[in-house]
DNA sequence: TAATTAATTAAATTAGCCTTCGATTTCGTC
DNA sequence: GACGAAATCGAAGGCTAATTTAATTAATTA
């Protein structure tokens, strides 16, 4: 068989990975649960992947890389702070929406990483959230927000209500993930009360 | 020894094993960790609680009733819808910033509850979400909140907010939970935004 | 068809887990 | 100092975990 039939089958067992480390967390999840989801035996997992954590690897990255991709795309461009936040928020809903599975894993999974991997993993999580509160500084030094709020206060406030949505959005409903962002935007930047 | 004591050393269990759930998860803690951490053998465990598990409800049941209370005072008070949510923030965070460590376990660990205790925390969780957001859809009949953002966004939005504070709060930094829990509410109302 | 490669498996390895039990130590009180 | 209760311990039971190995089956290629 040849590489793509190979990637292909990898890829099954991740994708299955990820729905089962969301539903019951990566240390609660056996790879002999694993393998009966794929009705094929642990071992058999073995040849496809590395070990456990190899999944968990890639299921991180993966997100991570797709965040910084949409981030570096809505840096390049020349707007005002606020509508630069406005693009950050809804580019980061719609990289989740791709994929919410693996992005609830991203969220609540990533600390099960072994070292080096779980340092460089929050490296990047760091660098993306200073980049993001950059915005935010700016948006407050020609001010377009308040300067009375917290900056980090109010980074990780955006970045809790971000990271919560794959716990809660139905992807079903009536409201598309597009949607969603540019709500999400508006409350966080303009509040909930009225004009 | 009398019951004070015995109730003394259960507690400083429970204690240790909440600093070691949030450390490493639930399912990734053992309870040779936890002895480790308390100086004594695993099995000495069993003279204080009853199971592993039974530490989990206690840190998530306990946590559960304190914002039960703290909602309730709230709902006594005749002000505001939005006067309402701002309290309503400020108890929450307030009840969280007492012991953040229980906090950090309620919300990342009470899916490893068995049932029916699993069913039962996700009851009481419903009912006091439902109870923030009938306060947000009496804001919005009222006209003093927007009627344009989705309510149950909303009010998931408000919880990601609230509930990841326990991941990056610095109990030793200058804001104080109070303090936080003011600008917290003030974002979420008002928004970003400079009026 | 024969040769090669990929996919799967059963069995074994090694290690860890939670919990129980009986015996022992510690400790406050008489 | 002796007694009884509380706390602790060592050892073991019973299970489940991730992973490796060697053998087998299936699929592809030449």
């Amino acid at each position: 068989m040849e590489a793509v039939g190979n990637l292909s089958r990898k890829e099954q067992v991740i994708r299955s990975a990820a729905a089962l480390f969301r539903e019951k967390g990566y240390a609660a999840s056996s790879m002999r649960d694993l393998a009966q989801k794929l009705g094929i035996e642990a071992a058999s997992l073995y040849s496809h992947i590395k070990s456990k954590e190899e999944i968990l690897q890639h299921l991180c990255f993966d997100m991570a890389a797709e965040f910084r991709k949409s981030l570096a795309e809505v840096e390049k461009k020349e707007v005002t702070a606020s509508e630069k936040l406005r693009l950050g928020i809804i580019g980061h809903i719609q990289v989740m929406a791709k994929d919410l599975t693996a992005s609830a894993v991203f969220m609540n999974e990533h600390r099960h990483l072994s070292q080096p991997f779980l340092r460089d993993f929050l490296l990047l999580r760091i660098n993306y959230i200073n980049r993001f509160k950059a915005i935010i500084e700016e948006g407050a030094r020609v001010g377009e927000f308040k300067d009375s709020i917290d900056k980090k206060l109010a980074v990780m406030t955006l970045f809790s209500s971000l990271n919560w949505m794959p716990m809660w959005y139905d992807p079903s409903s009536k409201i598309d993930p597009t949607q969603l962002g540019h709500q999400l935007a508006d409350m966080l930047v303009n509040g909930l009360k009225k004009v």
